[in-house]
DNA sequence: GCGACGCGTAAGTATATCCTTACGCGTCAG
DNA sequence: CTGACGCGTAAGGATATACTTACGCGTCGC
């Protein structure tokens, strides 16, 4: 089932993600990327169409060149996400701390 | 398996993020968790082994039970790389921003 | 116009992933 | 001790994923 790819599948691939980390850096475009990786430049076009189906890259045309850079919108809905486990999970540990000595 | 297994890999799949999702609300033991999944027990267990290598989970042994909760040093591990992407983003950003002049 | 460059997409293939059933080990009730 | 319960793991199969080469389209320099 190939359902909508949420940002953790997106994320999920050591490819991807070392793509992504560049593109953190700063923008660049698609055979510079392919270049700097042990991939094809075709496997790299794919990457970056899962990315940013995912909303964490945009992409930008510049003359015959074509610019990717984050989007921050979808990081920061990853970001969100992430925050909520962690309140969570410390609300847990918070009720849970009634009981044991545990501290750190 | 062909790399060590990252939390990124391990939120991946949609099942997975169910099972965290749900432990994130509390502990569960693995039939627990089964019960309210569409796939079965044994399927649960290869999950929680995935998400407990990644380091998001830890199992204590009560009983017959075995009771699996978030492991907070993980999540946090994912939190603060999330964070370096976003600090980093906005710093691009902020440099796009100064210096909007760009060679052609 | 014409060729080169950059890029996306299609088609095909190897491998990884996820799920299932079957089975073995430890724990608790009787 | 014996049987039932909870769990992990092995083995196998169906699907998804990531990569490759081949090709088509738009843009730029000559």
């Amino acid at each position: 089932m190939t359902y909508a790819k949420t940002g953790w599948t997106a994320l999920a691939d050591p490819t991807r993600r070392t793509i992504f980390e560049r593109l953190v850096e700063r923008p660049c475009s698609v055979s510079e990327l392919a270049s700097a990786l042990p991939v094809s430049r075709p496997a790299v076009s794919q990457h970056l169409k899962v990315l940013k189906d995912a909303g964490l890259v945009a992409d930008t045309p510049s003359g015959k060149h074509r610019i990717y850079r984050v989007d921050p919108a979808g990081l920061a809905a990853l970001r969100t996400e992430l925050d909520q486990f962690w309140s969570k999970t410390l609300a847990a540990y918070k009720l849970a701390v009634e009981q044991p000595p545990e501290e750190q």
